[in-house]
DNA sequence: TATATTGCTATACTTTTGTATACCTAACTG
DNA sequence: CAGTTAGGTATACAAAAGTATAGCAATATA
């Protein structure tokens, strides 16, 4: 019986899942990340742009979080060989699609507020 | 035109939207947080069952992030006046409709794993 | 009486995350 | 030629999150 419930429970969540909730949980979490993307997702942006439309975001920060978004395969860089050189970046196709994943969370968190209100 | 495009960022995302998914955010980020609400799913279950169930998790981790999420109404805890006392931690409704988010996780982070590898 | 179990708490520590402040290069502006 | 702008980096520090280890009260079990 005991072995039959972890069977099931394997069954119901395989690696891959909770590989692609990790994945989720890192493309997301921690201050920065969802300002960063919610400001991305309205249009591509520059350094300056993203510091301004955040706000209080230090560049130390804003350019780590950018790297590592980068890195994640949510943003891309694109530096451009003007004078002065302008360096914009944009949401890939994954980082377009966490859209998504941010209505879902509204949808959750607005049904929670209502749940814990009445 | 710079006004008007502040505006409509205000319209495409309300105050109440930020705050809905800062409050999915607090109750899903953090290491230990899914796992807990994953189990939890499945069923109700006690203190050593989730210790037992999640692994490697201390009990002073296990015991902070369970009041955490009962003050955050994803979880219930009832004690049992018996001899020796049974606690028992449940879901809300609330946290059984993180079942929800989680797929809509599952299903980006999937679809992202495949965006990438391509 | 000695040991085990449940449901934790206390203390001290390490790691990760975020902040503050200053600075750099290259170009342009007055 | 002093100051500004873009796109950052370097250094030091503070705060938050997580780990390790020990212990405790109340019962139950051998």
């Amino acid at each position: 019986m005991e072995t039959l419930e972890k069977l099931q429970e394997v069954k119901k969540c395989p690696v891959q899942y909770v590989v692609a909730i990790n994945d989720a949980l890192n493309a997301i979490s921690g201050k920065w990340k969802m300002p960063i993307i919610a400001t991305l997702l309205y249009e591509k942006k520059r350094f300056k742009d993203l510091q301004e439309n955040i706000g209080k975001i230090t560049p130390r920060m804003l350019s780590k979080e950018l790297k590592e978004l980068e890195l994640n395969g949510i943003v891309t860089r694109t530096v451009y060989d003007t004078t002065p050189v302008r360096v914009e970046y944009q949401l890939t196709e994954s980082g377009k699609a966490l859209n998504q994943l941010m209505d879902a969370m509204i949808e959750w968190g607005l049904e929670h507020r209502a749940n814990t209100m009445k």
